[in-house]
DNA sequence: GGCCAGGACACCA
DNA sequence: TGGTGTCATGGC
């Protein structure tokens, strides 16, 4: 099966995503440094007492101290570090691109993938994140969900790197921010629902496909 | 009460 | 380069 077939049955089953979930870029990269390893409903809670402060602007959080940071953004969770990574971000675009976001994520793909991953806090997902739902790129993002399913579709070794596994779909795939957009949103959400930790194979699309589901069907068959 | 969530970094061998 | 500990709230 291939991937864009793979892709209609996810879609087939969910619809669209609609993602991200935000109303600026700037709002898509403070929710993707938030959404580090943390529930997304934790992290509505500190985008609405962001919103609540006005902060959800470059200007307005450069200017924020970073200790009202801390308290606003507490429910996401590693509310400490996060406050660090938002202001370090948010001081990287003063120092180089005088507070124009739009500047920014303008340049050519490569240049600012590598300038993202320069600042502090923010690795290869959440830039491409960044990259993908705020600056309209086509990058491929790959998480931990995209990692569970294709391994356990038996596509993937369960070791793969970020960089391999990004690969694997980049080159197998047409470059559109469109399909990227929706493929990693529809592959998060197959993973919430049904692709989990324990996984709910029973209710699953994809487990005609999967080695997972075909090993343990056949071990309880035993 | 434990598990898990839309990761990244520091430190170590 | 790869493995491990740390960061932390909140729903199920």
């Amino acid at each position: 099966m291939s991937l864009l077939q793979l892709y209609r049955m996810l879609y087939d089953v969910y619809g669209p995503q609609h993602w991200w979930p935000a109303n600026s870029p700037f709002e898509v990269i403070v929710g993707a440094i938030l959404t580090q390893s943390t529930n997304w409903q934790n992290v509505e809670r500190a985008l609405e007492n962001l919103k609540q402060h006005n902060a959800l602007t470059p200007e307005r959080l450069y200017k924020l101290s970073e200790e009202k940071l801390t308290e606003l953004i507490r429910p996401a969770g590693y509310f400490r570090q996060k406050a660090k990574k938002l202001k370090a971000f948010v001081k990287h675009l003063y120092a180089q691109h005088d507070g124009d976001l739009h500047t920014m994520l303008a340049q050519p793909l490569k240049k600012l993938r590598a300038e993202l991953l320069s600042i502090w806090g923010i690795g290869p997902e959440t830039a491409d994140s960044i990259m993908l739902y705020a600056a309209q790129k086509p990058v491929f993002v790959v998480d931990t969900y995209t990692k569970r399913i294709f391994s356990r579709l038996g596509l993937v070794e369960p070791t793969i790197s970020y960089e391999e596994l990004q690969e694997f779909f980049t080159q197998r795939l047409p470059k559109s921010v469109k399909l990227f957009n929706e493929y990693h949103a529809l592959l998060v959400r197959h993973g919430k629902e049904v692709c989990r930790p324990k996984p709910r194979c029973g209710q699953c699309v994809l487990a005609r496909d999967c080695q997972f589901y075909r090993r343990s069907s056949s071990a309880v068959g035993r």
